[in-house]
DNA sequence: GATGAATGAGGATTCATTCAT
DNA sequence: CATGAATGAATCCTCATTCAT
């Protein structure tokens, strides 16, 4: 439901094959997980392979063993994470014939592992900047979503419940750039002090409002939100 | 009206005191402009002293003669353009008692701005990614516009024209993420092919629409929304 | 028994750990020897690391693998000098119960183990106007050795051997400076034609006089001064 | 009767002949004057011409104007500061008939002028490390010193009143090594706390003792010292 | 598989000195 | 004489990657 950084295919990743031996399989997780840390604390320009593997109690040629470089262990650290954005932990289930609540679960759901993983989906803009095949990839993932969420705004528009003077795709692809941004500028910035409720809470209606949702049950669902100094 | 890339003060520009003379002035400004064309040639990382200096027709030395270093000549350049996306060419006159129209003046300048400068308000992201400075400073501008247009909200919900359930701040930053991040999608990341008046109108009317903008009542009001210098 | 040239303990030296492997003792030992070559050939400022790498026969990098830089290097060379100072390869043993002979041993020590690293000696006083911390350094032995001195002489000031007007400490000083200063000019600025022999009577007389040792008194004793691994 | 730091002969000062105007005098004046705060403040090879311009309020040109580099400049103050201590202010009258009055009287004369110029008596060291033409006049004026404390020993010796088996040039050599080296180690090292007096007063009696002068006069001077925990 | 030493390309920066104005 | 901008040589240091043990 919203946007551009964490899913889409990630590229090959571990171009030197798996390991086969337990003991390979430890090394590497011990370097995947060396990575992680040295990426969160060091960012992907200032993060030194050395440290990585010392990190990982392992000498520094054992980290080609698995990775064909820093690109390609940052790509296996992402894909951890992408996969957890993929699989959030609660599912919430929304009531699928309330739009607005449907709304509501994917950007609380978006924005909770966002937080979650707020260093590394930094670190994704920051590399994003400096490695092409990184930029394709996260160009990719805008695409997917949008697309997607194209779709269920072309749906509501056809069941006369959007704004039919919109552009089903660039509404798309705006209103999930506000919220990926709004996590961006919140969780990695540290931008405000909102709560992660009250940001749901703003940018679901926001969404909901610019698509002109016009709620199926007669319902009214205003209280919501709390006007607040937030932020 | 919108967002964070191109506002609020720049860090302290041309340590190196500007020059006196003539031949200096001419000098500066011939090594201004030649980091303006390596930077958008190679990006911040790959520039090189040696090729703003050559580009510019002068020793490498005199790079130094004006900037203290990389970060400067490029916080120079940045100078140029926010002093540039400040000043639309174009000021759109809105009608002011229609605040759609404000609204929409203010996004169409800000992207007519973005887009002619496309190529350095992509670095300004790589080098805010990589600068501390540039981070602070980005972050300030994004606090400045949500401030401003969380003020313009704030008088729309009071005359009863705009949903008084939103948080007027969090809204404000939202938005003005929502904009930005368009414009660095469309113009700097080159997707898609909206033409920039559709993306102007869906902007626009994703706006006025999450922001529940009523235009009806015939009272005219005269501030709602201000026509800003908005870059 | 004289002053302040290469005693105290030298600064942090190696902070890049040393080598494990037999391979890299090899490299760091080729460093460190090539290290004393150019030092002694172009003095510490006119050194180049690329020239000791170079030297030694390795990549420049290389020299980073063991050194933290060129200080580093100098001060590892240095302690070598050191080592050799305070082992002298003769050590003169001197009748205990004459004082003069104590001193001559002594003297004839220092100025036999200067006149060998002279080069090196000198290096330390060029570097020592350079750099704050060898500097430091060399202050540190200045006083180790006054203090020492000063015992020795106290002692013969309370058996009534030595001018009792005199300031111990400041004697100590005074004629220490005098003893690795005449080093320096003789075999460091490569001053007059004296050979050590006559450089090591003038200087035991001049001390031995300065002090008014009174050699006669027949009674043993064993403790005046004590041949010191002088340096 | 002292040492190596400040006579002998400086090299040819002010290549560009002397101005002839009066702001030219002027000019040079002030910049002499700046390079010797400049040279005090950031020491010989970090004192920048730039600076030394602009402290003297002038253009970086106009240094040129006057001297021909920085090693002029350095020998420019330099030769102020010989000509203090060649013409110590207050020449103190000693009686020639005693020997150790006039040793006394030396010494005194010789460590207030140290004292005095104490920072540019430690840069001529640092100097004459780096500079080959200020380290041969460093020579020169051991020398110089060297062979007229000599012969007023010769005279000593011939008289009866010093120690025969001294080879008196090497024993002015080190006394005056002595002398200045206890200067350098106060003054500039800021060793130790001892006043000039006890200073005078321990190196003349060493001096004295050292030649193993017998006073002509039977009075006994014994008391000129008094013991101290000096330095 | 693991080790860790060796490699070496590449760019920023300083500042004494010159010379056109 | 004064000005001050222009010059450009010259060295340090990092760190991803390789490969002999």
């Amino acid at each position: 439901m919203n946007s551009d950084s964490t899913n889409g295919t990630l590229p090959p990743v571990a171009r030197p094959p798996l390991p086969t031996t337990s003991r390979g399989t430890r090394t590497r997780a011990a370097l995947a997980a060396a990575a992680r840390q040295v990426f969160e604390r060091d960012g992907f320009l200032d993060a030194r392979i050395v440290d990585i593997a010392a990190q990982a109690g392992v000498a520094t040629g054992s980290f080609y063993t698995y990775f064909e470089g820093k690109e390609e262990a940052f790509a296996a650290v992402m894909a951890e994470v992408q996969e957890e954005m993929l699989h959030p932990r609660l599912v919430p289930l929304a009531d699928h014939d309330d739009p607005v609540a449907v709304i509501e679960a994917a950007n609380r759901a978006y924005l909770i592992s966002y937080r979650r993983n707020a260093k590394l989906m930094g670190l994704m803009e920051e590399v994003a900047q400096i490695d092409e095949s990184f930029r394709r990839q996260r160009l990719q993932r805008t695409r997917a979503f949008a697309m997607r969420n194209a779709h269920a705004i072309r749906r509501l528009q056809q069941d006369g419940l959007a704004d039919r003077s919109l552009d089903a795709q660039l509404a798309a692809l705006a209103l999930g750039a506000m919220v990926s941004r709004m996590a961006y500028v919140r969780f990695v910035q540290g931008y405000g002090s909102a709560s992660t409720d009250v940001l749901v809470q703003t940018v679901t209606r926001l969404w909901a409002n610019a698509l002109g949702i016009t709620p199926k049950k007669k319902e009214i669902r205003r209280d919501g939100l709390r006007a607040q100094r937030s932020l």
